[in-house]
DNA sequence: CTAAACTCCGTACCCAACTACGCAGTCAAG
DNA sequence: CTTGACTGCGTAGTTGGGTACGGAGTTTAG
């Protein structure tokens, strides 16, 4: 357990994830399968790790593994354009998801309000607005 | 199929949710097994129509089935407080769910940008973001 | 009266991203 | 050299909200 190679626990404790989700990413196609050491364990190195953390890094971003996938298979010089897009397109998901989510809030909070207003021999306006 | 009772073809055209979403609420004791018509199928009345739009208004507010459940389970006059108690929860995880896609947003808006002032030579800062 | 359309039921499958399980093999410390 | 932690592998289960399938039986229009 030298500053070059890890086995998968000592990746998994490095990176922050469990060691099933390391061997699933292997699974997926998203992490490389690395070379085996002595026996049968397999070795990584900081390459590994690195990746990892990108990969943890791109899901905090919004994005899903499929999305990483393509995301980490880019070329930093020859692929800007690709990547701004794909940052782009996903900008406008979650600024869709943002406008559904606040008009269910307001929703929400208009029909709380309405509750704090009546009184109680009235009908909870929450409940009358599902029943109809 | 009069105005009184509908096969569950017909609830389900008449709700707008497939015939399987139906039984499936059912399973999940959302909506009451209704009494069998002549022969083995079932009958269903305009009570049942309510309760699918109900459940279809409160998913669009933001709530699970299970709470869907419990909140259909409130009695209108007795259970405003409860019913508000929920709402505000409610209310309270949205907005958190909001803040956070802001920051991705944020986050993305960033890169992209800085994306768009860096000349092709330099590597794509979204991607340089990405992988360290 | 027959054929089409509908309904019955249980069960399995879908999505995403893991997580759990079980048993055999391997490795490191004492 | 043993003991106990770690790793290998494949497969199955989780969550939530359904959807699909298949082989019955039922109803209804013509």
């Amino acid at each position: 357990m030298n500053d070059e190679t890890y086995t998968i626990g000592a990746l998994a404790k490095a990176a922050d994830v469990g060691v099933e989700t390391i061997r699933y990413y292997q699974r997926r196609g998203l992490l490389a399968e690395p070379t085996r050491r002595r026996g049968a364990y397999r070795a990584y190195g900081a390459a590994e790790l690195a990746r990892l953390r990108a990969i943890r890094r791109a899901q905090e971003l919004g994005f899903s593994l499929d999305e990483i996938a393509n995301l980490l298979a880019l070329n930093e010089e020859t692929d800007r354009d690709k990547a701004r897009t794909l940052a782009q397109a996903k900008i406008t998901l979650i600024e869709a998801r943002i406008a559904q989510l606040a008009s269910m809030r307001n929703a929400l909070e208009e029909l709380v309000d309405c509750c704090r207003n009546t009184a109680a021999p009235q009908p909870c306006p929450i409940l009358k607005a599902l029943s109809g």
